[in-house]
DNA sequence: CTGATGTTTATAAACAGCGAC
DNA sequence: GGGTCGCTGTTTATAAACATC
C-alpha cells in the first residue's frame, strides 16, 4: 500500500461536525463528545515596526456593510451587542459581539482559561433556542494555554485512551479494536483532529530504532550514509530527535519554500534544495524512494510560484519564490519547541521526556477559502488591494492592472431567504436572484470549491460586470458555504470489520471514476517497498483518512494548533513562462512603465509577500478560530482576517471597537 | 506495462538529426537515409475578412534588426540575397533568401513538387562548404502534395521496408530485427517521424479485428456495449473506422478543447465532455480505465485555461475555455480525410481502401519554443502585443499592464564568437557578455527548456531591466538553441537485444531520480489490464521513445503533416482562482478601468484567441517548416511566424518582399 | 448516504537540453 | 572528438484523498 501516491494530507478541509446534538434530536449520549478543535492565533509579526495606520478611518463604511438587506432583525442588532458577557454562567468572561458584516454570526472571544467544550455547548444551546445568531466564531488571544486546553478537551473523553493503546501496543493493536473504539465513541467529529497524528511519536513507540537502522542501510545503499550524518549538521539539532524519520506533514511545495526561504538570498539551486530537505527531513534521505527528487523538480516546474533564474552569464540556475507568492514559510515557523505547558498538556502520553521532541505544526491547507474577513466598518474596504496598501515601495504603477475585485472569503448563502446580503451594489442580475423555481431555497449555493471563482455566465450582461470598485462582485459573492449545514456524512460503517464497505473494488475493473486504493492487498511488493521498515509500520500505513473512517487511532495529542500560512502555487499574475506570454507582448510603451511583472522591479529586495506583511502591520491580524454553526451543528476551523484601524486614534468606534482594539493589540 | 502512466507523446520535441552526414565524416552509407519530416502549412484562415494591415509599415526597422553586431559578414548579406534560385541543379525552383533577423540563416521556399531529400542534401553541402549561412529554414506553400512528398521521402529509403515488415508480420517480427534495421540504417534522425505511428493503422494491420472485439467485450463488461453504439451517432461517422479504438494521440487538454470548441456556445458540462470524448474516441468508452474521467476532471481543474462558470442562478456549471487561451482546437482540424493524393502517398501500404480511414494529424506540442519569427523589417516589431495588435475590440486599456517584452522564439547563441546578435539595445549587462572565461564559447546557451524564461538575477542591475521596448530582452535573448548542434545522442545500443542498456533497473530500488518503466516484467497484472487486448498489442505497448531507442518499427507511414495549434494551459494572465487573487484586490479605481482580466470584458463574444486570429489576419501567417542546420547536421521541425505588412502597398520592400508577399498570399 | 463534480497533491514517466566524463 | 550518462527542467498521465452538493 505504499506504492500508490500518498498525499501528505496536511490538514483536512472538511468541516468538523458538532458532536453534541443531543439537545436537538436527543440522540442519546448527552454531552458526551465535543469535537473541540483548537486553533492557534496566527498574527504574524513581521514588519511590526511600521505602526502607522496605512489607511485612514475615512473609508466609506457603506462598502463594508451588507447594505441592510437582511431580513433578520437580530442581525443588525448584532453589531451593537458587543462586549456583552454572556448571561450563561459558562459564558462568563466570554466576549461576544456581532460580526460586522456576516449576518447571524457572532464573534466569541474566549478567555485563555475557559472551558471551551462547555462554551461550545452553551453557544449551541443559545443558537438553537433563539432565532438570532446561529453562527459563532470562536477565537482567543495569543496565549497558547488556551489552545492546548482546547485540544485536551477534545482528547480527554475517549481519544486519549485510544492514544494510549496506540502508544503501548504500537502495531499490536488490531485495527478492529480501534475501529470499535471509534464507532463506540462518536465516529465523527474527531477526524478533524486526527489528521496529523501519525506524524510524530512513531519512533518513540518502540518500533523506532531497529527499523530506522535497516532503512538507513538499505535505502541509501552503501554510500556515504554515516559520513553524511556527521559532517553536515547546519541546522541538524533535530536530526536525532524522535520522529525525524517520519514523513513530514508538509507538501513538496511547502518543503521547497522552507528550503528556499531558509537562505538569506532567497534562492537556491536544485541540488541545494535536495540537500536542505534531506538534512532537515531525514525521511527523504533514508526512507523515501528516489522518485522524491523527481517530485521536487515537478513541483518546481509546475507551480508558477517557483521561478528559475540564472545569474547574468548563466551556468547555474537558481530557484526562487515569486515575491508576490512568497509567504515566507520557514521551518522554524512550523517547528514547535515543546514548551512546559505544552508537555503538560500531553500528559496522557507516557512519553520519554528525552530532549526536544520533533514537533511540527501541520500546515493548514491553502486557506483562501477559509479566510473569513472580520472587517470593522471604520477601516479599509473589505476587499483591499494587497499591492496598494502594503507594498507601495514596489514603485509599480499597477493602476488599472489586474484590478479584479476578488472575494476574500468564499461565498455564503444564508438559508434565510433574503437576497444575498453580501452582494451590495451593482448587481442588477443578482438582486433579482429569486431562487430557482425548483423546490425550496435549500442551499443552492454554487460550489465553494476552492480554486475557481466560478465566473458568471456574462453572456447576458453585455457590459462591464466587474467595475473593480462599485460592485464587490458579479454574482460571485463571499462564500461561506462551508459554514452551512452539512449532513454528517461519516456514519458508522460497522458492517465491515476491516475497512469501509467500499463496494467491491477487488476484482472488478475499477468502477468509480476517481480511483481509490484497494486497501493494500500485498500487491506486488516492489523491492524498495520491502526495505523501508518505517514506511511499513502499520500505523504509518494508514492514511489519515482511512484512519478517520475506520480506525480511530491517533487522537489529537500533539496538535499544537496549526500554523496557517498560505501556500499558493501562484498561478495568476502575469509572468513569464506561458505560451501566451510568448505570443503576447505589450506595445512599445515608455521604458519607465516597468510593470509589476518585471522581475527586477517587483523584487528589488526579496522579501515576503505583502499578505504576510499585512499580518504584521498594525491594523490587521490573521488568526485561526472556530466557527460554530448551530444550524447544522458543525464546527469548522477557519482563518480570520481581522482588520481594524480605529486603534491608534481611539476615535469614532464604540465600545466594541475599543474592546476589539484591545484584543487586537493583545493578539499581535 | 499498461498500468503506468502513459503520455500520449503527441510529437517529440527533440530535434531531428540530419542523417546524411556522409559528406562530413564519411560514415559510409552515403545518401542513404534522409530524415525528412514533412511539415504542414498552417496559416489559419479565421477572420480572413479583415484584410487591412493592422499595423502600418512605419514600424522602426531597427528594432527588428540585430543591430549589426554580427561578426559574420555573410549574415548581413543574407538579407539581400533573396530570390536567388540556387545554382545547384537540385535547387532549381527553390527560392532562397536570408532570414531578416537571424544570422547565418536562410529561408528556403521549396516548390511543391521538388525533391525535399535532395534539397536537404544540397543545402547541407552548401552549408558545409561555405562560411556563410549554415541554417536553412525550409518551408513551402499550402499544397499538401509537397508535404506528403516529403513524408514519402523520409519513408522510402528504408523505413518503408520496416513498415512493410510491420505490416505483414505485425507482432511476429521480433524487435531485434527491427532494431537491426534501425541500427543498420541511421539509428537516429528517424524517430522524430516515428512519434505517432502507432496511432492509426493498427487495426488494419491484421491484428485488428479479433483484438478489437475482445476488447469490447471485456473492457466494458456486459453493459450496453452494442446498444450504445447504435443509438448515439451524432458525429459518429468515424465510429466504425479503423483505428477508432486506438488511443488518440491527443492529450486530455486537447481533447477537452476539442469537445468544448465543438459547441457553438463554447461551453460544456463535465458530463457532456465525457460524452463527447467517448463518442468521438471510442477508446475511452471501451478500452480506457474509468480513471480517464478522473484525468479529465484533473485537467479541467489544473489548467487555468479551463474556466468553470455557472449561469446566473447556479445549479449546472459549464466549463469554458478562457478566451485568451482558446486556440480553437477542433476535431475536424485534426481529422484528416484521406485525399486522393494523400492515399497515393501512402502507396506503400497494402491498405484495404475501405471507407474513410481514421486519420488524425498528431498535434505538435505547445510550440512556444518552436515559434520562429520571420519578421520582415517593414512590419510591426518582432515582438508584438497580441492585445494591441489584434484585439483592440476588447476595449481594455492595458497600458502599463503586463508589458513584459517576451521573446517569441527561444534563445539562440550562434557559435560564432560575436556578441549575441539578437540582443540589440539596452543590454548593459549583455553587451559585455564576454563568454564565460571557461574554454570556448561553445554552446553556453542557457537551457532552452520551454516554460520558464529564466529570469535574470536582477540583483545586480538595480534599475529597470525590461523597459518593454528598447531592449528586446534582458539577458534572455531569443532562444534558438534547439537549432544548434546536438550530438546525436541516440547511438546504437546494440549491446542489449531487447531494450536499451538502462543500467540494471530490475531488482535494485530505483536509482534514477526520474523513474523509468521497468519494461513491463509482467508486473502484477491488474484485472482491467488483462482485458484490453488493444492496449496489449505489442506494437502499441512500445512507447515511441523506446521504439526509437531500440526497436525502430512504426515508420512514417501515415503522418500527414502535423497540425500545429497551441495548446496552452493558460497560466499567466491574472484571473480568478488564485489564492493571491483572493487576497489582493485593486484599489478603488474607477469602475471603467475594467482591465483585461474582467471576464465579461474579455469575452464579449466567445471566440478564439487573438493569436489565432492573427493567423487569419492579412499580414501574418503561421506555418510549419524545417530547420536544417549544417553545423550540427540537424533537422528540426519548427513553427514559423511570418509577418509581413508590405503587401498591400507594394512599397519599400525589395524583390524579396515582393516575392515573399506572393508567397504569403499563397500561404494564406 | 451515495455518486457526481471539483480541487490538490503525489508519483511515474517521457523527453529535451546540456555538461561531465 | 564523439558517445554516454546523469542532472536539470518541462509536461502529461494516473491515482488518490477529500470536499461539496
Ligand atoms: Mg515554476
Ligand atoms: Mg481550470
Amino acid at each position: 500500500m505504499r506504492s500508490s501516491p500518498r498525499r501528505p494530507l496536511i490538514l483536512r478541509r472538511r468541516r468538523l461536525n458538532l458532536p453534541n446534538q443531543d439537545g436537538v434530536s436527543g440522540t442519546g449520549a448527552p454531552e458526551q463528545r465535543q469535537t473541540a478543535v483548537i486553533d492557534k492565533v496566527e498574527s504574524q509579526k513581521q514588519n511590526t515596526n511600521l505602526s502607522e495606520p496605512i489607511l485612514s478611518e475615512s473609508a466609506t463604511p457603506e462598502v463594508n456593510r451588507p447594505s441592510g438587506s437582511l431580513a433578520d432583525p437580530s442581525q443588525d442588532a448584532n453589531v451593537g451587542t458587543a462586549t456583552s458577557s454572556a448571561e450563561s454562567p459558562t459564558l462568563s468572561g466570554v466576549k461576544i459581539m456581532g460580526h460586522p458584516t456576516i449576518p447571524d454570526t457572532q464573534l466569541v472571544v474566549i478567555p485563555p482559561d475557559s472551558d471551551v467544550e462547555r462554551i461550545i455547548q452553551a453557544l449551541t444551546v443559545r443558537g438553537r433556542e433563539s432565532s438570532g445568531p446561529n453562527k459563532f466564531i470562536l477565537l482567543t488571544g495569543g496565549s497558547s494555554s488556551f489552545h492546548t486546553q482546547v485540544e485536551k478537551l477534545g482528547l480527554q473523553s475517549k481519544v486519549e485512551e485510544i492514544e494510549t493503546v496506540q502508544l503501548e501496543a504500537t502495531a499490536a493493536a488490531p485495527p478492529q479494536i480501534i475501529e470499535e473504539e471509534k464507532n463506540a465513541v462518536s465516529k465523527e467529529g474527531l477526524d478533524g483532529s486526527l489528521t496529523n497524528i501519525h506524524w510524530l511519536g512513531k519512533m518513540r513507540l518502540g518500533s523506532g530504532d531497529g527499523k530506522a537502522d535497516s532503512a538507513e542501510e538499505e535505502t541509501s545503499g552503501t554510500d556515504s550514509l554515516k559520513v553524511e550524518e556527521e559532517h553536515k549538521a547546519p541546522a541538524a539539532s533535530h536530526l536525532w530527535q524522535v520522529g525525524a524519520f517520519e514523513r513530514p506533514p508538509y507538501s513538496y511545495m511547502a518543503l521547497i519554500q522552507f528550503a528556499i526561504n531558509s537562505t538569506t538570498s532567497k534562492r537556491m539551486t536544485l541540488k541545494d534544495i535536495y540537500t536542505w530537505i534531506e538534512e532537515h527531513f531525514p525521511y527523504f534521505r533514508h526512507v523515501a524512494k528516489p522518485g522524491w527528487k523527481n517530485s521536487i523538480r515537478h513541483n518546481l516546474s509546475l507551480h508558477d510560484m517557483f521561478v528559475r533564474e540564472s545569474p547574468a552569464n548563466n551556468k547555474i540556475s537558481y530557484w526562487t519564490i515569486h515575491p508576490q507568492a512568497n509567504r515566507c514559510l520557514t521551518l522554524d515557523q512550523v517547528f514547535k519547541q515543546r514548551t512546559p505547558e505544552l508537555s503538560r498538556s500531553a500528559q496522557g502520553i507516557p512519553g520519554n521526556a528525552k530532549a526536544p521532541e520533533r514537533k511540527m505544526k501541520p500546515l493548514l491547507p491553502r486557506i483562501d477559502s477559509y479566510l473569513i474577513p472580520v472587517q470593522f466598518p471604520v477601516t479599509q474596504p473589505l476587499l483591499f488591494s494587497t499591492l496598494e496598501t502594503f507594498s507601495p515601495d514596489l514603485g509599480v504603477s499597477d493602476g488599472p492592472r489586474s484590478c479584479k475585485r476578488v472575494k476574500i472569503a468564499p461565498k455564503v448563502l444564508l438559508e434565510t431567504e433574503a437576497t444575498s446580503p453580501l452582494a451590495p451594489v451593482k448587481s442588477e442580475t443578482d438582486s433579482l436572484k429569486s431562487q430557482t423555481p425548483l423546490g425550496f431555497p435549500r442551499r443552492q449555493a454554487n460550489g465553494s470549491r476552492r480554486k475557481q471563482q466560478l465566473v458568471t455566465p456574462r453572456s447576458q450582461e453585455p457590459e462591464l460586470v466587474l467595475p473593480d470598485n462599485s460592485a464587490s462582485d458579479s454574482g460571485l459573492d463571499n462564500d461561506f458555504s462551508f459554514l452551512e449545514e452539512a449532513p454528517s456524512q461519516l456514519t458508522q460503517d460497522e458492517g465491515s470489520s476491516f475497512k469501509t464497505p467500499v463496494k467491491e473494488k477487488f476484482m472488478k475493473p475499477p468502477a468509480s471514476s476517481t480511483p481509490s486504493k484497494p486497501i493494500a492487498e500485498a500487491s506486488c511488493l516492489q523491492p524498495w517497498e520491502a526495505e523501508s521498515p518505517l514506511a511499513r509500520d502499520p500505523l504509518t500505513e494508514f492514511s489519515p483518512v482511512r484512519v478517520s473512517r475506520s480506525a480511530a487511532l491517533t487522537p489529537f495529542k500533539d496538535n499544537y494548533g496549526t500554523l496557517s500560512f498560505w501556500e499558493t502555487p501562484f498561478k495568476d499574475l502575469p509572468y513569464f513562462g506561458s505560451p501566451l506570454d510568448v505570443m503576447s507582448t505589450c506595445s512599445p510603451a515608455s521604458p519607465q512603465t516597468e510593470t509589476l511583472e518585471t522581475p527586477t522591479g517587483a523584487r528589488k529586495r526579496r522579501s515576503c509577500s505583502k499578505e504576510l506583511q499585512v499580518g504584521g502591520s498594525s491594523n490587521r491580524s490573521l488568526l485561526e478560530g472556530l466557527v460554530l454553526d448551530t444550524k447544522d451543528e458543525s464546527l469548522s476551523k477557519i482563518l480570520l482576517d481581522i482588520s481594524f484601524s480605529g486603534m491608534e486614534e481611539e476615535n469614532s468606534i464604540g465600545t466594541d471597537s475599543t474592546y476589539w482594539g484591545q484584543l487586537f493589540n493583545e493578539l499581535r
